[in-house]
DNA sequence: GACGCCGTGTACCAGTTGGTAGAGAAGCTG
DNA sequence: CAGCTTCTCTACCAACTGGTACACGGCGTC
């Protein structure tokens, strides 16, 4: 905590403690540049810290990224469910998309670890799978009980899942392809994005 | 060329010159582990030659980049093209997603190419997005045309080859989400995916 | 045979990488 | 106050990074 003063009032500004600065910043640096391309000198830099600093909380670079796996990757699974529990069928769905669309507006990091993990494979995308199992298992669920249901088109709920998964990550972050078919990526687009999107999912799963 | 004997017998083998094998195994590393985690001595040293031969057929480690990207993508384009080349509606998506599973099967890196440039960004994605830029301006012409011709969905054929683009290549490439719910990545598995990727463009596309 | 070009190798460089050792300041506890 | 813990710092380090300078050998041409 630190106490400044604004116009003679004393103000109390939350100062989060150099661990939590450090984790954040790793996100963001990770997950929109990748592991390989961010080095604890940048990261240091950047939160006015030397990089001892960083090895003194995070006792390596892997451990710092497992670190941010774990955080990033923990809170999405938690988001997800939160969007999707209390209700069923379609606003179900609905709900999961606005969810994906509201970090990925907000906090495209953290989709970015995500990524980037799954990309580097080995040790940390079992760990990253690990932390979404709760979330997969869910969803893998849903859709289960909506092709019972009859609301849905009977398949491989597996192999529908990971279309699905395509579909709404690439839409929501592939910020290149979007420009490469002429969509600005901004605020109002993603609107517009989402909307789309959304009668896309709604075709291909009913 | 070189001609050694086998059972006494010469046989000509056709060995690529330097240049060309720097090619391939710079669109494999690239593609796979990504343009940071590449160093030049571990390509050299995979090429049985030395860094600075690397170095003068491909002035620095951008410039070699940018080779593997006018040839990685140009040749993507070319395929994808050729495959709906002479084909209309339907017909014409299934070769084209045939086309894609069989580049992802037998050269997963020249994908990979495209996802990390994508994900890099800046002049890179610029580059790859010119040599791409007659395939999209294909791929949305058919679109268009389907649509009028009341094939396909009414909408916005941009919004719709994004939703498109990103799950075939997810469903294609993304080998550690399909284990992440339990799909093997391996030949058979590929077929069925394609089958399922298939029947969930299909529904929605019409 | 001399000459020049092409392709590869040796030797080297400055800058950056992740990581270690240890000093010192601040705060808490007895 | 002394002693301990927590945190950040300075000072290093060996390994590796992309890149330069240049020597050397094989080849075709005059």
């Amino acid at each position: 905590m630190v106490w400044p003063t604004i116009y003679g009032v004393a103000v109390t500004v939350d100062t989060p403690d150099t661990r939590t600065r450090i984790l954040a910043e790793a996100i963001d640096a990770f997950g929109t540049r990748g592991y390989a391309a961010v080095s604890l000198d940048d990261l240091a830099e950047v939160l006015g810290v030397r990089k001892q600093t960083v090895l003194y909380h995070f006792g390596s670079k892997a451990e710092l990224f497992e670190a941010t796996i774990d955080s990033a990757i923990g809170d999405l699974g938690q988001t997800l469910i939160a969007a999707g529990t209390g209700r069923t069928g379609w606003p179900a769905v609905e709900a999961v998309v606005h969810a994906v669309f509201r970090i990925a507006v907000r906090q495209p990091a953290r989709l970015g670890i995500l990524r980037e993990v799954m990309r580097l494979g080995g040790e940390w995308s079992a760990r990253a799978t690990r932390a979404m199992e709760p979330t997969i298992a869910r969803a893998r669920l849903f859709l289960s009980l909506e092709m019972r249901r009859g609301h849905m088109r009977q398949t491989d709920p597996n192999l529908l899942l990971v279309s699905a998964y395509s579909t709404v990550m690439g839409v929501a972050t592939e910020v290149e392809v979007l420009r490469a078919v002429g969509i600005e990526p901004n605020l109002r687009e993603a609107v517009r994005r989402r909307r789309e999107l959304l009668k896309f999912l709604e075709a291909a799963l009913r």
